[in-house]
DNA sequence: GTCTATATTTCGATAGAC
DNA sequence: GTCTATCGAAATATAGAC
């Protein structure tokens, strides 16, 4: 069953058996890397089928169309930052949403630490992002993380330097994300974010904040 | 005298004249905010010549490529930031660089609120910065800002959650560009640089910091 | 300095054999 | 499920008139 981006990319569960992934997640994978490093404009499929030792064709059959990589991958993310925003849903307006900002990041360190690549694919495509979430084939019902965020940071009822200081706080995440989960894993994941929390707690701690 | 990617691109200096901006720099000013929103790839000449009311054979009046139009404006980004890191100069080891970290951001927020676009330009546009530095024409004597600031970041003789927090508050830098100097610049720019500093200062004044 | 017109390359996407 | 072959569109870049 293949062209459907919303598919969970089964891993052909043989058995007891060898990890050896499809190949529509092999193109998960290098497609990810390669749109985070290069941009996703600036990555051909040519470069994903030659990554792969296939043909550019070959990458039609697992995907209708090269957005499908994308959106796929989009809402890997989507699925992963699932739960993240439910502290604000309690929450009865921007004033008390933004106070719960500590509990929405220390969620967001959680979930992204274990998978950077995907954070830094939205934050470094934001028109492949805007163009995604325009589609009809992306009727998330909720709405993004993104969407949500930025509305949040935008608000006129929490004050500039609370919305500053949110920003920040999210910016550092990223930034952690950037130099230590990016390139190789080689650093201790929840070494990590452990550091990346306590520097977000610092963030938000403060006067403004 | 056009084509040269490193010309300062002068504003016709016409007496006490109207402050009508040249074409080169036009140019650059659309393609500066084309770039950070639509990406360098996303970006194609006709795109830029569209929004000045040209067409695209003008442009390649002024420059000889296209990447010399991203190498302008890195160029520029290199000049704004020139004296940043100068309190790294000074130091005789990492640790001690390190130690000069806060001074290095205090100088960065003051430079980069002046000019977000500038910053947000090589943080979503890796793949173009890694073309520019290895390109011949961007012989720049000294390293670049980047460049330096991960081999700081990936020293061994710094403890890694030192180092960590080095990479949060540079990107908390960011993160309160892309949120608030990024779109439009509604928000005072004292003001935003007041918070980012501050929100800096927290992160790089715990312990591990 | 800017134009029209065109050359050249690359890309996304399709058709059909195996 | 992957291949070869190819199409059409769009992009970078050039040539030469004005």
């Amino acid at each position: 069953m293949p062209r459907d981006p919303t598919a969970p990319t089964g891993e052909t569960p043989g058995a007891g058996a060898p990890p050896r992934a499809s190949t529509r997640e092999r193109i998960l994978e290098v497609a990810l890397e390669l749109f985070v490093d290069q941009g996703y404009d600036g990555t051909s499929l040519r470069d994903i089928a030659k990554r792969l030792g296939v043909t550019k064709a070959a990458l039609y059959y697992h995907f209708e169309r090269k957005d499908d990589i994308f959106l796929a991958l989009h809402l890997r993310a989507h699925e992963l930052l699932r739960d993240v925003l439910v502290p604000l849903d309690e929450a009865p307006d921007d004033r008390a949403r933004s106070d719960a900002w500590p509990a929405v990041l220390e969620r967001f360190v959680d979930r992204a630490v274990e998978h950077p690549r995907l954070v830094l694919l939205h934050v470094r495509n934001p028109g492949a992002l805007a163009a995604v979430v325009d589609d009809d084939r992306n009727r998330s019902e909720n709405e993004d993380f993104q969407q949500r965020t930025l509305r949040l940071l935008q608000s006129a009822e929490v004050p500039i330097e609370r919305r500053v200081r949110m920003a920040c706080a999210l910016g550092a995440v990223v930034g952690g994300l950037a130099a230590f989960g990016g390139a190789q894993e080689e650093t201790a994941v929840p070494e990590l974010a452990e550091h990346v929390r306590s520097a977000v707690a610092d963030v938000l701690r403060r006067p403004g904040a």
